[in-house]
DNA sequence: GTGGTCTAGACCACT
DNA sequence: GTGGTCTAGACCACG
């Protein structure tokens, strides 16, 4: 697994914020784990200590992980952290469905295309995974 | 109806450019409408010519509009906007559907919940429109 | 007024975003000024652009400007402000008086000593202003 | 009750220093008293031995406590400390006050505040006790 | 011209 | 060893 792209138009920060939430949500990183360490992820990375840094102030900023100076980060497994995310899809999900109906789009329609969608990755399901 | 917002993140172009796309599909922007010109419109949102012109020449590339040189820019009544439109938003949903199946998230659970959201806005609430 | 102060143990940056918030609550800075921006700034405190950046990026996460990319930051006069930072205050005096209260220090003789300095104050009033 | 909590953010000998001298304003800790050895409250901490030590010579440094040689740390029970403490939060009050009076907030608006605060916890209200 | 991101390298406090 | 801050200098997107 590859934490980041450099093609990607996101900055670097961004995408490794991105991607520790979902090894939270995903249950990969747990309560208490220790985060790797800002400069030896910045190797592994081969990025910059400041922008593994920038992304771990961001990621204590939300909630998901604390700091013990001298120590390391930490996660901070907090049990809202999924319900807030499921709502947080919701939103998005709805969002979309809204404009979809400001265009004339019907919703019926929609849904059943994305069933259709749905049931044939279901079947093959074959993404990167 | 404003067509740009200085306090939001996203750039100024990229916001134009929303906005237009919305109104051809919304169909207040017809094919062969004549858009407002670059000149005329920068002063209206106050912003910069270049600004207008970054917006119209995207809106170029993603075949919305077309210029007639010395008479300005016109609308490309495409009708297939619609439905690219609508494979882009079931696209974006069923994206957002497989990251909650990523973090174990209930389908089921996830569409009750959106029904309810649009069942509730359907009623009574109306949003900015 | 000197914005910064070397000495001080407190990091620049945070300095630097407590002295606007001051500056804000106090109304020198009000809705929709602009701020200085972040190289000049850097010029005139002698400091680094990034130290300059990173105190703006805190000014906007907690709500007190906002950025348009190409233009600058301007403040976002939220008249809720001066509300939050009297609740701020009032918490902190509260816990200080909580504190006395717990190793046994009397809360009348503690207000007699404060209401005392404060006419002191009021009467001579000379410091730092 | 726990001396430390390794998710704030303030250093961990700093913890353990506020705590003993809360421990002495409280009555806990008197004059003569012998301290825990550096050694033991490492292991209870589970932390490292050098963290322990600094506190200590912190603690030694502001008067509250004394070394003698092999055979340990012993609490330096000054009938001036409470004192000390009162002036302190006297002038963090006062100071606080200073600035809710710079920006313009009435005092004694802000009293009424801390009153009806201080009257809530006072009657049913106990905190952390 | 503006802000946003990143690199390289340094120093400090804490453990 | 750890993270936190800062400097110097570069590049990019936006207006």
């Amino acid at each position: 697994m590859n934490l980041i792209n450099f093609q990607d138009s996101r900055p670097i920060y961004e995408q490794i914020v991105e991607n520790f939430k979902m090894q939270m949500y995903k249950g990969i990183l747990q309560e208490g784990d220790q985060m790797p360490s800002v400069r030896s992820l910045a190797v592994e990375l081969s990025t910059n200590p400041n922008t593994v840094q920038k992304a771990y102030a961001e990621l204590e900023r939300q909630g998901f992980i604390y700091t013990v100076k001298g120590r390391g980060n930490f996660v901070k497994g907090d049990a809202l952290l999924k319900d807030n995310k499921k709502k947080e899809l919701v939103d998005k999900i709805v969002e979309l469905f809204m404009e979809a109906h400001e265009i004339g789009l019907s919703i019926d329609e929609l849904v059943s295309d994305i069933k259709e969608h749905l049931a044939r990755i279901e079947s093959g399901e074959k993404k990167y995974d």
